[in-house]
DNA sequence: CGGTCTATTGAACGACCGTTGAAGTCTAAG
DNA sequence: CTTAGACTTCAACGGTCGTTCAATAGACCG
């Protein structure tokens, strides 16, 4: 099976659960959790409202439970292309570029080739990054130890700057990629159609470049 | 009455109206629109429930309320500061660093100067910016014609980037400064507490340079 | 004083919420 | 076939939701 499945489980049956994970999933991303109910849920899935108690233990468990289930996929890809573009630059340290290429081409790759669940996925976890209530626990649940990782890498990459700099150049990176996930349509309306938000090749050409001359930026603050 | 006052209307005494407004910014800013009940609301405002209907034909209308008292006042602040350094500037176009400085300075002396009540509504402006469900009619309602002219003064700074690039730009701008303003505290956690979200100046002295290091490398991408 | 308009109160409405438990169905092993 | 266990169905629970309305209070003016 091709990391690129994209979790639709063609063709194959779907279980109940999986059925209620994508359910989930994309009614989670448009309306967030409390703008979801479990009967909204269980509709989509085409399962009893029970169902979602017997499998998962209630709302909150689901919703945990929809976030872990790409989470790990995502980590992993990210790691693998993180310690690609090390190994390649070793024994440097690898370009401040070749850094911020590892974090966000895993996202657009499965948002390019993969599919609708994924764009839902993103888009939650979006919503779920911008949360007062729900950041702090559960993005750090799933994604600090990566992120670490990513930071120190970036500090290597850039070694003139502080590191307050980089965390939060850190912030900024992932505050723009978050919003650019968020699929709000808001660039679509501002631009007068001439930059469509889902144009995955668009938003690739120019992540990028932006994050990286920021950070850049950044550590030559004043100098 | 200074611009800073806060709105949080210091001895004077506050009406019934001011009174909903602020407890359902604090609130929405916290649980976002569907996770607070217009009961928590009106028990935080001290006022009777079916005041809400009363002032402000219901719930949706007093979410929008809240939006619309801050907002055209930020407007009025972002152009002034835009008039003045393209003023200062003429007849070269303001620079990068000026323009981006007009958009992001009110809301970071906002957050420094006023009362508590600017911290909600920009950490409820997040939310919004982010929403699939939300932000594309709210934030275009209030913002558009003012990001316009934003987007106008960026393109004139940066004369050789296509205006696609400063599209996407602004969006990564703005995606920047939203995560920056939801407090979500995972720029605490990661940091070890080296950096505090809510250090508006640490944030200050870094958003600029960055965004501003992002737009030119975006104008010279590939060149 | 009486009258009028605005503001506030308290109670209630029907609708929907997340969760539960008992009963039923299906499958696979004994 | 019988039994055990996993899964599904159905109906209902208590609670909270946004909204409504008649009744009340207060302010202003003639």
């Amino acid at each position: 099976m091709s990391l690129y499945e994209g979790g639709e489980m063609a063709r194959a049956k779907r279980t109940t659960k999986e059925k209620l994970l994508d359910a989930a999933e994309k009614l989670f991303a448009r309306k967030g959790y409390h703008g979801t109910s479990l009967r909204q849920i269980t509709r989509e899935a085409g399962v009893d409202l029970a169902l979602v108690n017997y499998h998962f233990g209630g709302k909150e468990k689901l919703f945990e439970a929809v976030l872990d289930r790409r989470g790990a996929m995502l980590n992993e890809e990210r790691l693998r292309r993180l310690e690609e573009v090390c190994r390649a630059a070793a024994p440097r340290p690898a370009a401040t570029e070749a850094v911020v290429g590892a974090f966000f081409d895993p996202i657009l790759d499965f948002l390019e080739h993969a599919g609708p669940g994924w764009h839902s996925y993103f888009s939650l976890l979006a919503w779920v990054n911008n949360s007062p209530q729900w950041g702090k626990r559960l993005m750090g649940k799933t994604f600090n130890a990566t992120v670490k990782r990513f930071i120190e890498a970036l500090m290597d990459s850039l070694p003139k700057a502080a590191p307050e700099d980089i965390y939060w150049g850190y912030n900024f990176l992932t505050g723009a990629l978050t919003l650019s996930l968020a699929e709000t349509g808001r660039l679509d309306v501002l631009s007068g159609g001439l930059c469509r938000s889902v144009d995955v090749a668009a938003l690739r050409a120019r992540l990028g470049p932006f994050v990286a001359a920021g950070l850049r930026g950044l550590a030559q603050r004043g100098g």
